[in-house]
DNA sequence: GCTGATATTGACAGCGCTGTCATTTTGGGT
DNA sequence: ACCCAAAATGACAGCGCTGTCAATATCAGC
């Protein structure tokens, strides 16, 4: 019943390989012919056999997105950039979370990986630091880039925003709004991201001459959770801060929950200022004032990269780099 | 550099058909035969080539996940227990957003499945609700199993929670919680979820004699913004409700907000009720009291029956019920 | 109109595996 | 020890496509 590409030759009145040169986009083959095939093929609504095309050509057609412990809405924008470019360019993009895998063996890795059979792997942070990860990744030749990922000096290594100078505009908007008094929440070490926005808070602090109280800076990892514990730490300090930046939303939102319960006034008692802009920064009362990133853009460029790119060529002066935006909100006041 | 089945074959002394019955669990292959491929496969770090084995056997080993416009948290859940069998079975999930899937003609919904190389698919609502779809997808003999799906008198199709009873939970725990004037918020009319919802609430009303106020239903899409804009409606009323049973957390929240704006003080003045158990419903301050599915379950459930049971075998009465628990936290209160 | 370079097309093998079916081995019963 | 059914194993073709390389068509220049 489904047609093979040996129909289409048929009808077409050419050879197999031409059709598949006609599929491939390959060059070579006169416009008459190939319009000729293209006919041929809608008229038999072909569609290529994809076992058969990457058995073939040793290729597979797939394209993996791996996570761990990451904000729901933030990753299914980039699931849907990614989806997006494959979908265009006749790929399939699979999901694979890897619970837990920080506490993988380079084993287990290894073996995950070997039965993954994808031309390309999508990596969203913690894993885009994940040395075993990454080593194994190397060792097996598998085509990978990491979504917001950079060294640590910030330079890009794969679709990502700035995030020093993002986590220096919110810290600058706090301070232009009045506060001096500014406390921070930190997100997952494992994340280079987290080290990068408190370095970018410090140094717009020390730029307008403000001091960092270390009472007001408190360890997370990014969960909701975290961010409640940190507050709850911060809020037990003899003085409270009048803003609190926590370097993401759903630690913000954590804040804000506890803010709620000890029935400190958002914003009128405490400004509040996320990051990430995912779902959470506008379901949440009063909506967060943050940092947007292009999520969708970062992963469709991503797989762009690993369907496009040779696999050879190593990438000159790659441009990776994504603009921020800082979104402001109802969680932030002018004091 | 990478092993083949031949090698395997040659490791261990035996046929490549005897280990490829091995590697596929097949009958009829003495016990010490299969240790000594096992062995063979495990030190040659062997992995069946995935196109190779769909060319020979007709298969793909792809299982898709379909969705459009569902809340990011409870997606992630279904995906994480579809990856879940997926990865034990041998499996892959594509995952393929639909966006604007109610525009879709019927021509786009068949060139998109065709070119889906899948043994299997999975559905999420609204998709379950889509004729086109569900015609074209029968019309090309592909396998597909719905998730929260159910015919109209309630009956699951798919792995699917009572939405009724759940429904009639919350209701009743409303009304036992001293609330007689209570709002409804309706979810996308297309999504049977939400008419099976919203006649749990009626009937649990009218079982406790209480009257429906026209003026406290609003319709909703399940959006947040249509949770607001329904607040907007109900609170522009001469009367106000004691509590608000919106039918998904995204719409509670979106409650939630307008009630913060028009200085309504959840639980206080309102009492709020979603549904879903999504993470919007405990990233919010105050928590929601919302009805949990099992949606991790769901999703498991799902692609194991795509994987395992035989094409051609119609499911014979097929337990697909999962039962939901009403999660009782701060957005609600006894009056 | 002829030549040689270039553009276009085709024949064929084989990617790594499984289905089919033939062959060999095993083991219980006599 | 021998027979026969049942269990275990193997030989081989072929799934639908693309890479390689050879064959043919085209065309500019003279």
């Amino acid at each position: 019943m489904k047609s093979r590409i040996h129909d289409v030759a048929e009808r077409a009145g050419v050879s197999m390989k031409t059709v598949s040169r006609v599929l491939n986009q390959e060059p070579n083959v006169a416009d008459k012919t190939r319009e000729r095939v293209l006919e041929a093929a809608r008229e038999l609504r072909y569609t290529p056999n994809l076992a058969a095309r990457g058995l073939a050509a040793s290729k597979s057609y797939l394209v993996a997105l791996l996570y761990d412990s990451i904000s729901p809405s933030y990753l299914l924008k980039v699931q849907q950039g990614a989806t997006n470019i494959c979908q265009e360019k006749g790929y399939h993009l699979i999901v694979h979370p890897l619970r837990g895998s920080k506490q993988m063996s380079r084993d287990d890795i290894m073996t995950m990986l070997e039965r993954l059979p994808v031309d390309g792997i999508i990596l969203t942070s913690p894993l885009s630091e994940n040395e075993a990860l990454i080593s194994v990744l190397t060792e097996l030749k598998i085509r990978y880039i990491a979504i917001g990922a950079s060294t640590d000096t910030g330079a890009p290594v794969g679709p990502a925003i700035d995030n020093r100078s993002a986590a220096e505009d919110m810290t600058r908007f706090l301070i232009k709004s009045g506060h001096r008094d500014i406390g921070f929440i930190m997100g997952d070490p494992a994340h280079i991201s987290a080290r990068l926005r408190y370095e970018g808070f410090k140094a717009e602090m020390n730029a307008h001459g403000l001091a960092i109280n270390s009472e007001w800076v408190a360890q997370g990892d990014y969960s909701f959770m975290s961010g409640e514990a940190a507050a709850r730490d911060i809020f037990s300090r003899a003085e409270r801060p009048t803003a609190i930046f926590a370097s993401n939303d759903d630690m913000a939102a954590g804040v804000m929950a506890i803010a709620g319960q000890m029935g400190i006034s958002v914003p009128d008692d405490l400004s509040i200022g996320g990051f990430d802009d995912t779902a959470t920064a506008s379901t949440v009362w009063p909506r967060l004032s943050t940092i947007r990133q292009p999520a969708r853009d970062m992963g469709a460029r991503a797989a762009d990269f690993l369907i496009s790119s040779t696999p050879n060529m190593t990438e000159p002066q790659d441009n990776f780099s994504y603009e921020h935006h800082l979104i402001i909100r109802e969680s932030t006041k002018t004091i």
